[in-house]
RNA sequence: GUCCCCGUAGCUCAGCUGGAUAGAGCGCGCGCCUCCUAAGCGCGAGGCCGACGGUUCAAAUCCGUCCGGGGACGCCA
């Protein structure tokens, strides 16, 4: 949805990389003779000290042999016939044969400074969709869940940070087997009735009452199969509707889905819609897709075998290498070779592998339903939902709201004036990595009826689990028999089922006590509404650094007493680094009456030997050129989907900053124009910082 | 059986489309608050980058084989 977009960006690092790759091709071209097609990519890097230059290319290795010359006789011819370019102080061949340049850096800054600056990449055109958090709404959100959110939502963040139009999406799962349990739990086990749930809703933690009947239910299939048999009829109740126990389940959904999302929204974490699978459902969604599938071969109903009665689409293994090459016949995809009859082979195991889209009793599977979504999220289906507003979000606690309300889909009426949603041009599903044969399916669902470029535009965004450190495990009272597998694992997995888990929101309340009685010891003088409105900031810090700074494909094992720190490698390290420096510009107004845009404006008459090193020390220029590279950091992280690279980015930007500071006073040093250029480079570091922060989405408190 | 992910310092992890001396945090040892907040800073110890082959001027990074750990492959979702 469009939210705000700041108009006006300012210029970072990328549009010297633009100018100087295309300067150095037409020198290749002029040199050697080298066109585009002929010419090596050129690379980029920084070299590893100021020294050396500020960004430098290998490309005359590249070329060394099919030039017949020394590395770095090409480097010096191509610095000998660089001339001159704009912003591009000087060009020097290394010894080693590298090609470094050295940045205009007064320049490089004022330009950084200045509000006015364009935007340094030109957005795609399109919407994408983001789909993340789909927490079963039958118990409270857990650690898990946690990163999913945290990932989803910087993940939409660096989007619209590119520019790109984003719409965020929460797929509920209101008529899954998890709510099932949850009816079945308040029905049989506890013979309550809907209106004594909703009074247990109105005065219980309803989150926490259902995380613990989910557990108990779930234990009890094990000792009576007769509560399976409840499972299944209520199942079937809900998928009918028009029944009390649909009734209990929509109450449940609807509430705990209420209880998510203020979870979420302590952790700065929203949605612009909620769909809901009970509506694709009714809205018959999947018929729409099936009739699609159907004309074009891409499902088929099976006649003979253990599938017989069932409607099936063929698996092909390789769609991931080459997702255009794959073609929608399975009887033409073998290669010749392997098509040779394998005496030791029985006929059976040759049979194509098919996963069943609709069952012989005709009810369709969740990956039936899935392709449906995934169809309607790309424009394909020829099918909308109506909409309803679920919750109005007038105003956040940091003032007017970003945007309009929260939709959620609906079957019948709804309002008639909402925003256009679905039908994107690019789809990031953010789901963890054993879904990831489902998601696979859904790409091929998308070839199989034609639309190749939408398999190539729909993203599985996979990441790994969390599970529990052993110490952590053992102080929620669980510790497996010394001998058992469990023990001998590196960490002890989460289990809802099993009510084995940190809750998100008490994991919130421990950090935000804990930051709320350092903040208190090293500010007395703040409100205890004020401390606590920081305290809130601090743990939300912690707790989002702390669930993207792992790369994706890595399990974390979450131990308590590590994501508990606010010390090192973490978010509130960074927030106390953007803190110190917006401290040093408080008291710079206050001592010396120099406020911000004044000492900004008079910069361009002032002397820049600290900038350029007149002292000796690159350090303070080298925190400009650090500081200008986030713009190359979230392309790099929409690139790789790899979220560590921004949190390692940010929190050695802070780093680098928090030595300056011990090293470098800006308050009290005597000479004005050292202290006007410490001041402009910090106060560019901390803008960047701040937005770095936000991405992760972090706040910056006014004191810690 | 097939496929996917992981294997880097005592521990937890970065290292992006190959590039200049392999990094960080925690932990450990020693220092630093009359000086813009010590949630900080400095110094030190600590690594045959799982193994072996290959590609390359250049491999932790790419390819292959193997070893070790995790996961997926259901008329569940």
């Amino acid at each position: 949805m469009c939210r705000r977009q700041p108009r006006k960006r300012t210029t970072l690092i990328l549009p010297v990389h633009d100018r100087l790759r295309a300067h150095v091709a037409r020198l290749l071209a002029t040199l050697y003779s080298l066109d585009d097609s002929s010419a090596p990519a050129i690379v980029l890097d920084y070299p590893p000290n100021r020294e050396l230059g500020d960004l430098g290319t290998p490309v005359a290795f590249e070329l060394a042999r099919r030039l017949r010359k020394a590395p770095r006789a090409i480097a010096q011819d191509i610095a000998g016939a660089f001339g001159s370019l704009d912003g591009i102080r000087q060009v020097a061949a290394a010894p080693n044969g590298y090609l470094n340049f050295f940045l205009e850096r007064r320049e490089f800054l004022l330009a950084r400074l200045s509000p006015g600056a364009a935007a340094s990449v030109k957005p795609p055109a399109g919407k994408a969709i983001v789909e993340h958090t789909a927490i079963n709404p039958n118990k409270a959100a857990h650690i898990g869940h946690l990163r999913n959110s945290a990932l989803g939502d910087t993940l939409v963040r660096v989007l619209r940070f590119r520019g790109i139009t984003v719409e965020v999406q929460n797929y509920i799962d209101d008529t899954g087997v998890q709510v099932a349990d949850v009816v079945v739990g308040f029905r049989v086990l506890e013979g309550k009735t809907l209106d004594q749930i909703r009074e247990i809703a109105e005065t219980t933690r309803f989150d926490y009452y259902c995380w613990d009947l989910y557990a108990r239910v779930t234990e009890s299939y094990e000792q009576d199969k007769a509560l399976l048999a409840a499972r299944a009829e209520t199942l079937h109740d809900i998928e009918h509707g028009d029944n009390e126990n649909a009734a209990i389940a929509a109450f449940i959904a609807d509430r705990i889905v209420h209880c998510h999302l203020e979870t979420m929204a302590r952790m700065n974490v929203d949605y612009d819609l909620l769909t809901w699978e009970g509506d694709i459902l009714r809205l018959k969604f999947w018929a729409q897709a099936f009739e699609v599938l159907k004309a074009k071969g891409a499902v088929y109903l099976q006649k003979e075998g253990r599938l017989a009665g069932c409607w099936v689409m063929p698996i092909q293994d390789d769609v991931e290498a080459n997702p255009k090459a794959q073609i929608p016949n399975p009887k033409s995809k073998e290669p010749p070779e392997s098509r040779i009859p394998n005496p030791e082979s029985r006929d059976d195991e040759e049979e194509e592998r098919e996963k069943v889209i609709v069952r012989s009793n005709g009810v369709v599977t969740y990956v039936g339903k899935d392709i449906a979504y995934q169809f309607w999220k790309l424009g394909l289906l020829g099918k909308d939902f109506h909409y309803r507003v679920f919750t109005a979000r007038p105003s956040t606690s940091l003032g007017p709201g970003p945007h309009g309300p929260l939709w959620a889909t609906c079957t019948t009426g709804g309002e008639s004036d909402h925003p256009m949603f679905g039908g994107a041009a690019y789809v990031y599903n953010v789901i963890d990595v054993r879904q990831s044969y489902l998601q696979k399916l859904l790409k091929q669902a998308l070839i199989a009826v034609g639309h190749p470029e939408g398999a190539e535009r729909s993203h599985h965004f996979s990441y790994e689990m969390v599970a529990l450190s052993h110490a952590t495990a053992r102080e929620l009272g669980y510790a497996p028999p010394p001998d058992s597998e469990d023990a001998k694992r590196p960490f002890v997995e989460v289990s809802g089922r099993k009510g084995l888990g940190v809750k998100a929101d008490d994991l919130l309340d421990t950090l935000i006590r804990s930051a709320g009685a350092e903040v208190g010891k090293r500010n007395p003088e703040l409100s205890d509404e004020e401390s606590r409105r920081i305290a809130r900031m601090i743990a939300i810090a912690a707790v989002r650094s702390f669930m993207i700074k792992f790369s994706r494909g890595k399990v974390i094992a979450f131990d308590l007493e590590e994501a508990h720190s606010f010390e090192g490698e973490s978010g509130p390290y960074i927030q106390y680094a953007v803190v110190r420096a917006n401290n040093i510009f408080q008291k710079l107004q206050q001592r010396d009456g120099l406020n911000e845009n004044v000492l900004l404006n008079a910069l361009k008459d002032v002397p820049a030997g600290e900038l350029d090193g007149a002292n000796g020390s690159h350090e303070l220029w080298s925190l400009v050129l650090d500081a200008s590279r986030l713009d190359e950091i979230v392309e790099q992280v929409i690139r790789s989907l790899e979220f560590s690279v921004l949190a390692k980015y940010a929190f050695a930007l802070a780093q680098s900053f928090n030595a300056f500071y011990h090293r470098a006073p800006i308050l009290n040093e005597e000479r004005d124009d050292v202290k006007r250029w410490r001041a402009a480079a910090v106060i560019y570091l901390r803008n960047q910082l701040t937005r770095a922060l936000d991405l992760m989405g972090v706040d910056v408190p006014p004191r810690m």
